[in-house]
DNA sequence: GGTGAAACTTCTAATAA
DNA sequence: TTATTAGAAGTTTCACC
């Protein structure tokens, strides 16, 4: 897994990009005294080299009205059937991330719903598959950082 | 808070943006049979709903040398401290997010590093801030679910 | 609400440097 | 590698359903 030489311009171009993947290119032409063409064969060559993976949008879950965010730890009877339970996580949509970790839990996840109730229906579910057994839970009373640019720039400033 | 009522035709165009923000909207109206220019005024209604708070790409973090991620919960000394070590947490480019949660930890912390020895760096310095009382980490051996739009099809059908 | 078409902007690929 | 250019494609607005 080769680590790929960005330069400055690759750089800004990401960060634009990150925080709003319809900036067109032509603005990010402009900024940066480039052409259009130019940061049109750059995000190309990202796209291709698979470090761009794709696109998404970021929702307002709070108004959807789903605001409930909790962290489950999940314990296993037997580390054998982590796969077996992972398949079943994977049928909860409620489950939004899981990983198989080291440390307390076996596998950990978060989990976004409704409210308290609907959690608790989420959490019953976890609960309920087999080979599970027990689980533990952290509500999140607040969501304080959430900076992929910042991130970015200090992975940049590695290079 | 409000919720906001999404037909159908709302539904699927997040869908597929949530997919590719950069799906043009003519495609979008040619797969839901409606025109272009409704297209475009139902996504500008989101935004300015605030349901669409914008749009970023998606990384290959792997790729740029950043594949080691882990959670580590923060025990504080005094839970007064909170506002104060949040900020601190803020400050450290390599958390990518941070919770305070009820449950076994005050805080509950995202890091992603290049690899162990960064991580622990990383740790260290959270370990380092005034009031942190001691840290437990979790390493993520494996990533294996990440699915908004399965969630996305789950916020709508209860709607 | 939605449409369709016009006007405008952006994308993209080929060519040239 | 980058810039230019021009035709193709997409976006956005608006008069009219």
């Amino acid at each position: 897994m080769a680590k790929f030489k960005l330069d400055e311009i690759d750089h800004q171009i990401l960060d634009m990009l990150i925080e709003n993947t319809r900036v067109p290119f032509t603005d990010i032409a402009k900024k940066l005294l480039i052409s259009a063409g130019t940061v049109h064969v750059r995000v190309k060559k990202m796209e291709d080299a698979g470090i761009i993976k794709g696109s998404s949008l970021t929702l307002d879950y709070k108004k959807l009205g789903y605001s409930f965010i909790a962290y489950v730890g999940v314990f296993l009877q037997n580390t054998s059937k982590t796969a077996f339970v992972l398949e079943r996580i994977a049928e909860i949509p409620y489950v939004t991330v899981a990983h198989v970790t080291t440390g307390k839990f076996n596998i950990f996840c978060k989990i976004r719903a409704r409210n308290t109730e609907h959690a608790k229906d989420v959490i019953f579910m976890l609960d309920d598959i087999e080979s599970v057994y027990r689980t533990e839970t952290m509500i999140s009373l607040e969501e304080s950082i959430n900076d992929k640019k910042r991130l970015m720039h200090s992975i940049f400033n590695d290079l």
